[in-house]
DNA sequence: AGTCGTCTGTGCGTTGACGCGCTTAGGCGA
DNA sequence: TCGCCTAAGCGCGTCAACGCACAGACGACT
């Protein structure tokens, strides 16, 4: 994690949808709060029950909100992007979580001491409701993965995941290996190299090693299940 | 749904665990607003993506949150009883849920205008804070669920949603038809049939046409998932 | 060029849950 | 008391996903 020492530009912020929508006056007290830094893919920026000691808004990271079972399979619970940030707990008022929050697509976020966030979270502004509604948009994603966890196939549940990290990702490339994307989704990785080789098949996507191009989204989302749709729309309801 | 004519008595709001922890003053000013209902099983409070006139806040009665699939299968994602209060999307800012709340345990609960709601989430005090730690804890119970229906068999799964009912009922008596906890747990009926009998032979339950009886707690707890007990822990935690 | 580690593909047998159809049994009302 | 309705139990065959073991395949690094 390499921190620069500077603090983030207006420019930067607003590559954040969630800082894009503050007020000006908001956005001026934030600013100097505000750390760029650039993370690696694999880093873990929160652990189970760890206290948190500065919130992240991704600018160009995406990172994973995973639950690590005793036994150590894992289960992924939802995906921040640029939409949103990672350490809602801070501004609920719990300051940790039984998940661990991991890098799952190397990038840039902006980090905050939590202590700011609170502050400027109190003063009860545009910057309160935001994180409000981007708390609700997030447990929507949360009960959809419920949801398809449940009642759908791992086929259905490998696009709707890369529709959701495509939607949150600035390229058509996904840094990942077939491994990691079964721990993400809790399943088998042979169950995701056959997901895989179908939608290679179909035109859909394309890989090699851990280097994978989403081809053809129209596709991804006529493979997925209902469920990506019903998030989709949420966020653009609740931050569109 | 039974309406009396009077407000609520501070008696039955602090049945409820919610009202019960705020201050003097704000329950002062909730209480003429808070009108005392009681619910029959089965009755549908919000369908999904419906405008939400009135929050509950149950106090004998459980309300389950589900998602019903286009197909008509559904699944839970949560339930709510006298520990928190049903409609957060109101003071989250996103005024509706993709989600059907439905009563699962017959009982009463208060309910107030969404106005008025929203009127004292504003003002910004103990109950402000509150409302959002109960999010929080349904926010965990929710991830909870996700990872259980990923990990998890079916037995599991039941003991799990037994204890959770059980936590949030007045009685160890339980009005449910193996029926309408398929459709709670999207399984089928008869997968709830065989764990259920496995139940009753190992003497945790016993039931008879909808009417079921918890007879061991402890050995439902030995036979879930630890999902149980991390729920319970951050409820305990968050809002005891 | 050769070696090693990692990523991906494949082929088993096993199993938990599904879908369907049907039976048994309790409860209630006519 | 009879009949009906609904809840619960049972027995198939089917299937998606699992666990395990191993084989190619690609890339990186001597």
């Amino acid at each position: 994690m390499k921190v620069m020492a500077t603090s983030a530009t207006r420019e930067e912020a607003v590559q954040n949808h969630l800082l894009a929508g503050v007020s000006d006056e908001e956005l001026a007290r934030l600013l100097p709060n505000l750390q760029p830094v650039s993370i690696p893919l694999g880093k873990v920026i929160y652990e189970s029950g760890e206290r948190m000691d500065y919130v992240y808004f991704p600018t160009t990271a995406i990172i994973s909100l995973l639950y690590i079972m005793e036994n150590g399979s894992s289960a992924e619970i939802g995906v921040v992007g640029n939409d949103g940030l990672v350490g809602i707990a801070i501004f609920m008022g719990g300051d940790t979580t039984p998940n661990r929050a991991v890098v799952q697509s190397a990038g840039t976020t902006l980090k905050m001491l939590s202590a700011a966030m609170k502050e400027e979270f109190t003063r009860g502004g545009r910057f309160h409701n935001q994180c409000l509604r981007y708390t609700q948009a997030l447990i929507t994603q949360i009960s959809q993965t419920a949801v398809c966890n449940r009642l759908h196939s791992i086929d259905q549940q490998l696009c709707r995941w890369l529709l959701l990290s495509h939607d949150r990702l600035p390229s058509d490339r996904l840094i990942m290996t077939q491994d990691l994307i079964s721990n993400m989704l809790g399943v088998r990785r042979e169950g995701i190299t056959h997901a895989a080789k179908r939608l290679q098949s179909a035109g859909y996507i394309s890989y090699v090693r851990g280097d994978m191009t989403i081809l053809n989204r129209k596709g991804l989302e006529s493979g997925a299940c209902e469920c990506y749709q019903v998030v989709r729309t949420e966020y653009d309801r609740l931050l569109g």
